[in-house]
DNA sequence: TACCGCTTGTGAACGCATGCACAAAGTCGG
DNA sequence: CCGACTTTGTGCATGCGTTCACAAGCGGTA
C-alpha cells in the first residue's frame, strides 16, 4: 500500500471518504488517461462484453498494460486475479472518480464557427455535460436558438452563470476578447475553463483552465515533419558516418 | 554539454546540421511550449518590441523564467546576458527549428459542425499550414465550397493527397469512420495526423498522431470540479478528522 | 580600461511518471 | 483438497522533465 503518506497532514481516513484523499493522489496524466479508458469500457459495455482483461483493455486504449494497471490501482483495487476486471463495475468507479455522477452545466461563450459546432454538439460527447447557456456579442445573434438554446449577449454571463450553476466555461471567442470573457466568467463563479482562444489566460489560483489550441497542435506536427525529413535526409546522405555497405552494425 | 548521447549512432556533425541532431533531443513537452513562446513573440513583434527577457517573455506565456530558458536552450543559445533576447532572431530560429519555413499542406476530412470550423478559420491560425483538401462521404456536400475549397468525396483522399502533397490530416470525422479514414490518409502517404474523432487510432510507427479530445478534456476538468468541492467539504466541515474541538473521527 | 550590475545559459538536485518483474490471490481441473 | 495456471497489484529502478542556483558573459559607466 502506498498510502499512508507521511505529510504530517493526513492521520486516518474513514471509509467513504477514501477516494477523496485518493483523487488528490491521482496523477494529472492518469486522469486524462482514466477518461478514456472510460470511454472504451463504455464501448464495450454496450457491445454486451462484461469482463476485461488489463492486457485487451490496454491495447484498446493503445497504452502499456502496467501502466493501465496502476493507473486503476489509484483509484483502488476492483479486479480479480486470475480473471480481470468487471466493466460496469470499472465503469461505475471510473465515473465516480472523474465525479460524472453530478451533472456539470457549460456554458460556451462565442457562437462562431467554432461555438456553433460546439453548441450542436448536442449535449457533448459523453453525457453528463450538458449546454445551458450561449453567448456572444454580437447583438443580431441573441435569440436566435443553437442547438436548441438560444443565445444571450455577453453581458449577461455574470446573472447567467450564477442562475443557472454553470460550473464550465467554454471560450470560443478570437483571441483579443479571450481574457476579459475569462475575468468574467470568473467572477460569475466559474472556476473550470476550457480555453479555444490562442492566448494564454491569467487566472487566480483557484480556476482550473484547460487549453485546446489548434495552432500548437499544428506545429507540433510541423516539428515531427521537419524531423522526419532530416532523418531521412541523413540516412540518403550516409549512415551517420558509419559505413554505408561496409560493416553496418545496425541490427 | 548534454550532447555526445552515448547512443553509439551518432559521432560528430557537421555545423549547420547541428539543429536536425538538436532537433532529436528537444523535449515533447518543450516543443509544445515553443510553439506558445513563437506566438507570443509575434504578438510583440507586431506592437514594435525588439527585445525582450527572459523574464518578461516567461510572464507573457505563462511559465516559469528558469524553464523558458532552458527550452530556448535546447535550440541554442541566441540570447545575450546582460541584456536579453533579440525579438526577431528568436522568432526565426523556433520558426525554423518547427519547421515552419516550409509550408504543410492540411487536409481536413469530415466537413461537419466542426469540419466547417476548420475549413473556414482560414489559413489556419499562424501561417503556414494552407488548407488544400477537403473530403467527405456525404455525395451532397461534393464539389461545394467551403472556406474556399471545395469538398471531394473521400474515395479520392488517397490520389488527391498524394497529388497535393498533404503532409497534415485531420480527422473531423464521426467516430466509427476515424479508424478507416486513417489508414486511408496513412496510405496515401500522410504521416502526421490531428485527430478530433473520440477514438484510439491505430497506426504504424512511422506516423505521428495528435489527438484533441473535447470529452476528456470536460472530464479532466470534471475531476477538479469534484475534487475542489471535495476539499471544500472537508474543510468547512473540520480538517480532516482532526479536532475542531472533540476528537471527531468523521463517520 | 576597469569595475559593476544585470541577464543568460546550464550543471546538478529533485520529483514525477513509466516500465519491469514478481509476489499475492484468485480460478479451474483433476 | 490440491496443484497448476492466470492475472492483478505494486515495490523498485530507470528516465524524463522541472526547478534551483550560480558562474559566465555582456553593456554601461566612471
Amino acid at each position: 500500500m502506498a498510502s499512508q503518506r507521511g505529510e504530517g497532514e493526513t492521520t486516518t481516513t474513514p471509509a467513504e471518504a477514501a477516494d477523496k484523499e485518493r483523487a488528490r493522489a491521482i496523477p494529472e496524466a492518469a486522469v486524462a488517461r482514466l477518461a478514456v479508458y472510460l470511454r472504451v469500457l463504455s464501448g464495450m459495455s454496450e457491445s454486451g462484453v462484461t469482463a476485461v482483461s488489463s492486457e485487451e483493455l490496454s491495447q484498446a486504449a493503445g497504452v502499456n498494460a502496467a501502466k493501465l494497471r496502476k493507473d486503476l490501482s489509484y483509484i483502488g483495487s476492483y479486479g480479480t486475479r486470475g480473471v480481470g476486471y468487471d466493466v460496469e463495475v470499472l465503469v461505475s468507479h471510473i465515473e465516480r472518480i472523474l465525479g460524472l455522477t453530478r451533472n456539470h452545466s457549460v456554458a460556451v461563450v462565442g457562437i462562431g464557427n467554432l461555438g456553433h459546432a460546439l453548441a450542436n454538439y448536442g449535449g457533448f460527447p459523453g453525457r453528463g455535460f450538458p449546454v445551458t447557456a450561449l453567448f456572444d456579442v454580437d447583438a443580431d445573434l441573441v435569440g436566435i436558438p443553437v442547438g436548441g438554446i438560444p443565445v444571450n449577449h455577453i453581458d449577461e454571463i455574470t446573472a447567467i452563470c450564477r442562475e443557472r450553476e454553470v460550473s464550465i466555461g467554454v471560450i470560443a471567442t478570437p483571441p483579443p476578447a479571450a481574457q476579459s470573457v475569462c475575468d468574467r466568467l470568473v467572477s460569475a463563479g466559474v472556476q473550470c475553463i476550457l480555453n479555444f482562444a490562442p492566448v494564454v489566460l491569467q487566472v487566480p489560483d483557484n480556476v482550473e483552465v484547460r487549453k485546446v489550441d489548434l495552432a500548437v497542435e499544428m506545429q507540433i506536427l510541423s516539428f515531427h515533419v521537419a524531423r522526419r525529413a532530416d532523418e531521412a535526409a541523413s540516412v540518403s546522405v550516409g549512415n551517420n558516418g558509419l559505413g554505408v555497405d561496409g560493416m553496418v552494425i545496425r541490427p
